[in-house]
DNA sequence: CATGAATGAGTTTTCATTCAT
DNA sequence: GATGAATGAAAACTCATTCAT
C-alpha cells in the first residue's frame, strides 16, 4: 500500500446479510466471549478466537474490524440482554419495597452474570475506552431509577449510589470460582447485608 | 500478554547489597507500580517502566528476571504492609464489637488501598498464576480471625464470609475515580450497610 | 496491550548513540533504498529490509518506527546531499549564462540521480504524504534561484517553470536501463535541447 | 505487492458477449481507472474497484483474472486509443516540418493524457511486468516513425531519442495537480523549447 | 452471468528478554 | 552493577483470490 494515511480499518464490517453469515457471527462472538473469560481480554488471541470458531482468521475480521470492536459487539449484545431484563423487572418492581427490590435485583443480576460472564470480563478493563463508560452509565441510570420508584422511594441520591454498588457487590461470589460453598454462602450474606440496609434506611 | 508459555526466567535477580542498589530497586517498582496503574499491567513496558525510573531496560532485568516476577514483587511488597497494618489492628480490635471492628478495618483498607493502588491493579488479573491466589488466601484468613475474635465473636463461617466481601467492597469506591462527591457517598453508604449488618447479626 | 488508543508506534526511534549504532542504520538505510529502487516501494518488506542489511526485524524498527519514516529518512539524506550539491553549483553559478548554468545543473543532477536512485524511486509516490510535497518545494526554490541569478538573469517565472521541467528531464534517461547507447543519446539531445532553448530565450 | 509470486490466475476469464456485459466490463474498468489514478496501483483494493462500480467482487474476477490482467486491458485499451490518434496525426503530418509535428504531437498528446490519466499511472509501475515494456516499444516506433517522415526526416536516430522524450516531456505538467498557472505556464515552455531544438537542429 | 462469504498466506509492528561491552 | 543495542517469536490486520449458491 503506498503510503496513504492508515487505512480505515476493513472497508465494511457489516452485519452479516444472509442466514449463514448471522450463524458465523454468533459462532465468532461466542468463541470469543468464552476467551475473554478464561484468559482475559488481552491474553485472547483474534486467532485464537476464530480457531474456535472453526473459521478463519480472515473471516473474523470479516465482521469485526479490530478486537477492540470485537469486544464492543459483544459488550453491546450482553449491555443489551440486560437492560431488557432490567425493563422487565421495572415493571413487577413498580410499587415494592426498596428492599424487595434489591432482592429481585439480586436475582436478575445474578442470572445475567451466570449467562453472560464475559460482561464483567470486558466492562472494567484498564485504559478505558468511553464507550464502556456510556455503558456504565446507562446501567447506572436504569438501576437507579428501580430504586428511585420503590415504596416508599429512596432519596435520589441514595438510589444512585445503590446503583453502583449492587452490581459490583454481585460479582463478589464470582471471584470465589473454585469454591462453591463458600460463595453460595457469600451471596446470601450480600444478600442479607443489602436487605437489612434498606429496611434500616427509613429510621435514619 | 498475560502470563502464559513464560520463556524461561534468565539467571537469578540478586537482591541489591549496596544502598544505591536498593533505592534503584525502590524507584523500579514505583515506576512499575504507577505505571500499572494508569495503563494496565498488560500495556506496560518493560522499556517504560525502567524509561520512568530513569534506569536502562537491562537495570530493570537486574532485579527482576521477568515482568510476572516484578508485578510479584510490588504486590508482596504491598501485601505486606497491609498484613503488618492487620496485625496493628488486630492488638486494637481486641474485644471490639463487630461492626466497630468492621469499621476499624474500613479506615485501615481504605487508606491501603489509596496508598497503594496497584495492589488492586494487579492481585485480579486474569490468567491467575497461583502465588496471587495465595496473597489472597493470607489477606482473607487474617480479616477472618479479625472477625472471630470480636466481642461477641462472629462465627467462623461468617467471618471467612465478610473476609471475603470487605476487601471487595473498598474496591468499589475505587472505581468511580473522577466523581469525588458520589464516591465518598457510596463509602459512606457502604460503611453504614456494613455496620447495620453486624449490628441486626445477632438478632437472627 | 489492554485497548488503548494506538501506542504510537516504538517509544524513541531514536538517533543512534555509538558508533555501531551509526553503521547499523547507515546498512538499514542502504538496504532499503536498494530494495526500493528494485522493487518499488510497496513491494518491498520491511523483514526483506532487514535480512539484506543483515540485521533483524526488530533492530529495523528499533530506528524507524514505520516504513514510512524509512523513506522519509532516506529521502531527507538525500535531499540534503542534493541540496548541498546545489549550494555549491550556486557559487560556481554565479554570472555564468542560462545555458551554462543548466549545463552545470544536468551534470549535478546526472551524478546526483545515478547516486541516489532511490531519490526519484521514492519523490513522487502516490497517496502523497506533505512532506514530500515539502521536499519538491524546496529542491525547486533552489533550482529557480539558480537561473534567477544567471546573467543575464531569467524572469523568475520562467525560473520557476525550468525549476520544474529540468529534474524531470533528467529523470528520462533513467527510464531506459538496458539501453546504454540509447540513454546517452537521450541525454544528449535534451541536454542540447535545453541549451538551444536558453540560448534563445533572450530574442523572443 | 506490485507483482512478484503471482498466484496462478484462475479459469479464463470470457469476453462479454452480451451488451450487459460489455457496460459491465466498462464501468468496471472505469472504476479501476479512476482508483489507480487517486491512489495509486497498490493502494487500490479489488473490493474497492468492484464496489465503485456497483458490482459484486466476484463479478469482477469474472472477466478480469487478476489485478494485473485488470491493469492491463485499462492500459491496452488507452494504449489503443492512443495509436489510432497517431495514426491519424501520421496522415495529417505527411510532408510537414519537424517542429509543426511536434506540435501536433503535443495536442494529441495532452489530449490523451488529460481524458486517460491512468496510462500514465500504470505504464511505468515497479517490477515491470514486459507487457508493460511492449506497450512502450510501440508507442516509440509510432512516434518515432512520425518523425523520420517529416519534411526534411529527422536522422532515425533522433527520431528514436524524440520518441523517448516527446511522451515523458508531457508527463511534466501532469505533476503539478494543483498550480494550474504554473502548470500552463511549463506546457507552453515545453512546447517552445521542443520547437526551437527542432528548427534548430538543421543547422547543426 | 452474478454474488458475496470465506480463505489464509503474507505484512507490518510490538515487546519481553538477552548479552556484549 | 549498569548499559542499551539487538533479537525474534508472536500478534494484529490486509487483501487478492476462490467457490458454493
Amino acid at each position: 500500500m503506498t503510503s496513504e494515511k492508515a487505512r480505515a480499518p476493513a472497508a465494511n464490517p457489516r452485519a452479516p446479510q444472509q442466514k449463514r453469515g448471522r450463524e458465523r457471527v454468533a459462532a465468532l462472538m461466542a468463541s470469543a466471549a468464552a476467551l475473554f473469560v478464561e484468559k482475559g481480554f488481552d491474553a485472547t488471541t483474534m486467532t485464537e478466537i476464530a480457531a474456535r470458531a472453526g473459521a478463519a482468521i480472515g473471516t473474523l475480521y470479516l465482521f469485526f474490524p479490530t478486537k477492540e470492536a470485537l469486544a464492543q459487539a459483544i459488550l453491546a449484545e450482553n449491555a443489551e440482554s440486560l437492560s431488557t431484563q432490567l425493563d422487565a423487572l421495572q415493571e413487577r418492581a413498580m410499587g415494592l419495597a426498596p428492599a424487595a427490590i434489591a432482592d429481585a435485583l439480586f436475582d436478575v443480576l445474578g442470572d445475567f452474570l451466570t449467562k453472560y460472564p464475559a460482561y464483567s470480563a470486558l466492562l472494567d478493563l484498564p485504559g478505558d475506552e468511553g464507550w464502556r463508560r456510556k455503558m456504565r452509565g446507562r446501567r447506572r441510570e436504569q438501576i437507579a431509577a428501580l430504586f428511585a420508584r420503590a415504596e416508599p422511594p429512596l432519596p435520589s441520591g441514595q438510589a444512585e449510589r445503590l446503583a453502583v454498588i449492587v452490581p459490583q457487590l454481585m460479582r463478589i461470589p464470582l471471584t470465589l470460582l473454585g469454591e462453591k460453598r463458600l460463595r453460595d454462602g457469600v451471596l446470601q450474606e450480600l444478600r442479607l447485608m443489602l436487605a437489612r440496609h434498606l429496611e434500616g434506611s427509613g429510621q435514619v
